[in-house]
DNA sequence: GCGACAG
DNA sequence: ATCTTGTCGC
């Protein structure tokens, strides 16, 4: 619980900025009124000591102004990251078909822009602690932390600037997912990317899907995820040319704006570039490693 | 009590 | 998460 007092969702902290062109001036300020009501709504003072709550008039305000209203999220080909985002990764974990125990964990460091890999790291596990919604990280993120750990320690300069990990950040029941566990662990930035959410805040996944069928109609739409009370926990995003919209949310000390920035520009394929090839590493080892090694046990 | 339920 | 062939399309 105190992890959470360390999380600044605010984009302060990243190691770049990014400018906005194609979203509206109330839009962006909405989102970072909900940002700056992220980082003070735990319990203790944020890092930076400077989150100012807001009323909750104005919290519902914001939500007024972009509930069920699509946003763009750069042109198609031009989602320019700043030049200090050299290195984006990807974290997954794949199992073996009808056991909850043993599977395979992958990081994958590609480079930006190119999308390239240039780290890969895949190693069997044992998960000690069963799955049970909502508790997602206490299954999964010890193992990523170790990869972290053992990237610092080999090879230091391919750190990456902002991870994607496969499942949501702050939208979560708790605002509190696997990405955010991760990032205030490894003390990096990073993103929830989510094929699914379930209801937080008055708001469920029916109701976003039903709505972003409407208002995502292109490559870079946005939908936000705005609670009852006004509070932006995450966006409906078509990153790619796929119909079936991606759940991004901010992780740790990236704003929802440019994660979603972030995002576009790893779009290959629906799911972001980084995740994808890390599930693909996953997937390969448990087929032919470890489903390998059973049959000629 | 009932339903819903990231990976 | 995983179980699973073909098939529509660039």
């Amino acid at each position: 619980m105190e992890l959470k007092n360390k999380l600044i969702a605010q984009d302060a902290d990243l190691p770049f900025t990014m400018e906005w062109d194609g979203v509206p001036d109330d839009v962006a300020e909405a989102v970072a009124d909900a940002d700056v009501a992220l980082a003070a709504s735990w319990p203790l003072p944020t890092n930076d000591g400077k989150a100012v709550m807001p009323e909750p008039e104005a919290m519902a305000a914001a939500g007024t102004v972009i509930r069920g209203r699509a946003i763009r999220i750069g042109a198609a080909d031009d989602i320019g990251l700043p030049e200090s985002v050299n290195r984006i990764a990807g974290v997954d974990i794949s199992f073996v078909k009808g056991d909850a125990v043993r599977a395979a964990a992958s990081l994958v460091v590609l480079s930006y822009p190119a999308l390239d890999v240039v780290y890969t790291d895949i190693w069997p596990v044992e998960l000690d602690q069963p799955y049970i919604p909502g508790f997602l990280a206490f299954r999964e993120v010890g193992f990523f932390v170790e990869a972290f750990e053992r990237l610092r320690a080999t090879a230091p300069e391919l750190v990456p600037d902002v991870v994607l990990v496969d499942g949501n950040g702050v939208l979560h029941r708790r605002g509190f997912g696997l990405a955010s566990h991760l990032g205030v662990l490894i003390d990096v930035p990073t993103i929830g990317i989510g094929k699914s959410f379930y209801h937080v805040d008055g708001v469920s996944q029916e109701d976003i899907v039903a709505t972003s069928r409407e208002v995502l109609t292109a490559a870079g739409d946005a939908l936000l995820v705005v609670g009852e009370s006004g509070r932006v926990w995450g966006a409906a995003f078509r990153a790619s040319e796929s119909r079936k919209a991606l759940y991004v949310s901010s992780g740790h000390r990236v704003g929802l704006l440019s994660a979603l920035r972030i995002v576009r520009a790893c779009a290959r394929y629906r799911i972001p570039e980084p995740v994808r090839q890390a599930d693909l590493l996953s997937r390969d080892y448990v087929r032919d490693v470890m489903l390998g090694d059973q049959a000629s046990a």
